[in-house]
DNA sequence: TCCTCATATGAAGACTTGTTCATATGAGGC
DNA sequence: GCCTCATATGAACAAGTCTTCATATGAGGA
C-alpha cells in the first residue's frame, strides 16, 4: 500500500501530491456515517444555549423550568433543545408528576464537557482559543498568504 | 445564598423550582462570551466536512489538494474551510513555494478529536451514541411522555 | 369536574451557514 | 516575460437551524 499503487479508490478529478498520504488518511478516516454521526454530536455542543444547558447538567438533574432559569432562555426554546438532545440520547427524562428532570445520558457527551470545561479554567481569565480569532476575524497573521 | 435570598439576579418572568440549585448553577456556569467561544470551536466540529479536515490533519500536516483529495471534497471547498478554521486558530499554513501546507494548531481540539477516535474504535463496528439516535428520532423510547 | 400549571409540540419567520462559480493572487517553469 | 498551476477570495444561491407564537397534552388541586 505505498504510492505505487494506481490509487484506484482515489477520487478522481482532483490533483495529489503525496498520493502515499492520500491513500494512509483515506484508510485512516471513519466511514462516511460514523463522521456524520460524530459531527452531528459536537453541532449539538455547537449551541450556546444547549451547550449552557449541557453543562448545567453536568451538576446533576434539573427540571424545564430551572434549567430555562438557569440559562436564561425561554421554557419553550428550552424544551425545543432538550427534544433535540433527547433524540439524540445525550440526555434523557424523568417524570415526577407535571414535572420532567432532565439528566445527562451519554458518557462520551460527559466527557467532551469535562475535557473542556477543565481546558477553560485551566486557561486563565479571558484568553481562550477564539479570544485570539476575535483578534483576527480575517487575516490570520501572518502565516497565510 | 440559600433559597432564602430573593434571588435578585434571577431572570423575573420565569418559574422556579428549585432556586438554590438555578443559583448554583448560574455561579457554575462560565461567562457568557467564554460559553461563545466554547460552542463556536465544537461548531467547527460540527461538520462532517471539516470533522475529517480535522482528523486527517491529526497525521501530520497536508497540503490543501490533498486534504480535498482524501476527504472527497472540492478544493475550494476546502479552502474556505481552512480558512474559517484558521480564524479560529484551529489550524496553521505554512508555505512552500505555491503549495501551503496545513497542521492542528490548537491542543484543545486535538485533544477533543483523540477523544472521540478513541471513543469510536471502543464503541466496536456501528453502535454510536447517534445510531441510537436514528433508530429513535422522535419519540426517544419511553422515558418521556 | 373544572381550572391551573408544567411541559411538549407544531408552524412560520428570520437568520446563519455551506457550497458553487468565477476570478484574483503569487510562485515556478519554459 | 509569459503561461500554467495551487491556493485564496468574493458573491450568490440553497439549505438547514434557532427562535417565537400559538396550541395541545396531561397532572394536581379546589
Amino acid at each position: 500500500m505505498t504510492a505505487a499503487q494506481p490509487d484506484a479508490d482515489a477520487a478522481c478529478a482532483v490533483r495529489v501530491v503525496d498520493a502515499d498520504r492520500v491513500a494512509a488518511v483515506r484508510e485512516a478516516l471513519p466511514d462516511e456515517g460514523r463522521v456524520a454521526d460524530t459531527a452531528a454530536v459536537f453541532a449539538l455542543l455547537g449551541d450556546p444555549g444547549r451547550l449552557k444547558l449541557l453543562v448545567a447538567l453536568l451538576e446533576g438533574e434539573m427540571c424545564v423550568c430551572d434549567l430555562a432559569a438557569a440559562c436564561g432562555q425561554g421554557e419553550s426554546a428550552v424544551s425545543h433543545q432538550l427534544r433535540l438532545l433527547r433524540a439524540h440520547r445525550v440526555v434523557t427524562a424523568r417524570r415526577s408528576g407535571r414535572m420532567a428532570y432532565y439528566r445527562l445520558a451519554d458518557a462520551h457527551v460527559r466527557l467532551l464537557l469535562d475535557v473542556t470545561l477543565a481546558h477553560l479554567e485551566h486557561a486563565g481569565p479571558a484568553d481562550t482559543v477564539a479570544t485570539a480569532a476575535a483578534a483576527a476575524p480575517t487575516r490570520t497573521g501572518g502565516a497565510d498568504r
